[in-house]
DNA sequence: CAGATAGGTCAGCACCATTGACGTAATTTT
DNA sequence: AAAATTACGTCAATGGTGCTGACCTATCTG
């Protein structure tokens, strides 16, 4: 291996614009200077280590995420057309097509013709799909309230409110969120 | 094309468990039955648009989200040495190496060998690559503030002890943490 | 000098997304 | 009743991002 690029190691030290090559920056991006990093860093993390306690479990069934997102709403909302869940996921039908295909073929969720549009293939989770998309999300939920544990009720409402603000630029979403009561009415 | 699975419809409107065909499941799961969905949804659709703001910018480029990453923990550590780097990812070395090629090639980062050890290949943003840290933060910034216009400095308190518990698992989220200052000391 | 460490690279594979094109069945419109 | 539209399925090709395994160089350490 030659590591042609390495060979004349760029003279930066001393001159920190060598000819014909860009200047090289070496101070931080600081916290909290221009942008504040935080919360992008907390989201980026906090969002993998999420994902990571359902991933844990698909990789027992041979699926990824894609399956567990069509798993999720098939369960939360039995009857979903293709076209509903299109446009939740927003994803093309293409990229649904293999995934759904394979947890229709394992057991996991049936296809049903519509009864007044016999055209919609309305979906539904067997048994064994109801049982998993509940592991999967009781792994989630025990992260969550583990993290929520010293929450009150009163703080609640700010975290909702900011998530909710982050994830209701398409209609679909909030759509959704008024269907499924996704909010913090406090609950006494 | 034949479509077999639906020549025979599952007669599941009037016997739920047909002989050999699966149990299907018309309930939906309830937000919040035994499981609260509501954080969990609200995470999905939050941090798809919170991405979906980069993306569109790396597109540009001909960039991916992986991109994204390295060139922001770059841009936020001058001086990283791929040891570290590949820690706070998660990642292969392999599945790093296509992207810092890129990167690298098209001049948005650099490598110089670390003065001590010089076995290491300590990264440095150019100008280029500041240039665009930037530019893709500023985007995930203005959501994040307008998520939380609203919000006191009062309730800031509960949203970042949320997030640092959640992304809190692993030690290496926990010394970024630590050593970036990502918290919420109330600043006045 | 021997071994460990930091890093680079090649080959092959899996997963998940894309676009484009085309097909079928059912409904709606004319 | 014919035509157009809609709902969905599928084939083919491509791109991005991750993985494992194997093997390489350069450097540091004992």
């Amino acid at each position: 291996m030659v590591l042609t690029y390495l060979m004349e190691p760029p003279a930066v030290r001393d001159d920190p614009r060598p000819v014909g090559a860009a200047a090289v920056v070496r101070d931080p991006l600081p916290t909290q200077g221009l942008l504040d990093f935080r919360v992008i860093e907390l989201l980026f993390f906090a969002y993998r280590e999420f994902t990571g306690d359902a991933d844990s479990i698909l990789e027992k069934y041979g699926f990824g995420r894609a399956h567990h997102r069509v798993l999720h709403f098939v369960n939360r909302d039995p009857g979903l057309t293709i076209a509903e869940l299109l446009d939740i996921l927003q994803i093309t039908k293409q990229s649904l097509s293999r995934v759904l295909r394979q947890l229709i073929d394992e057991d996991f969720i049936c296809q049903i013709p519509g009864d007044e549009d016999r055209r919609q293939r309305r979906l539904y989770p067997t048994e064994k799909g109801r049982a998993l998309a509940i592991e999967l999300s009781r792994a989630q939920v025990r992260r969550i309230e583990a993290a929520l544990a010293k929450t009150t009720d009163e703080d609640m409402r700010p975290i909702a409110t900011f998530l909710t603000a982050m994830a209701s630029d398409r209609q679909a979403a909030r759509d959704w969120f008024e269907r499924k009561d996704i909010s913090w009415k406090d609950r006494e």
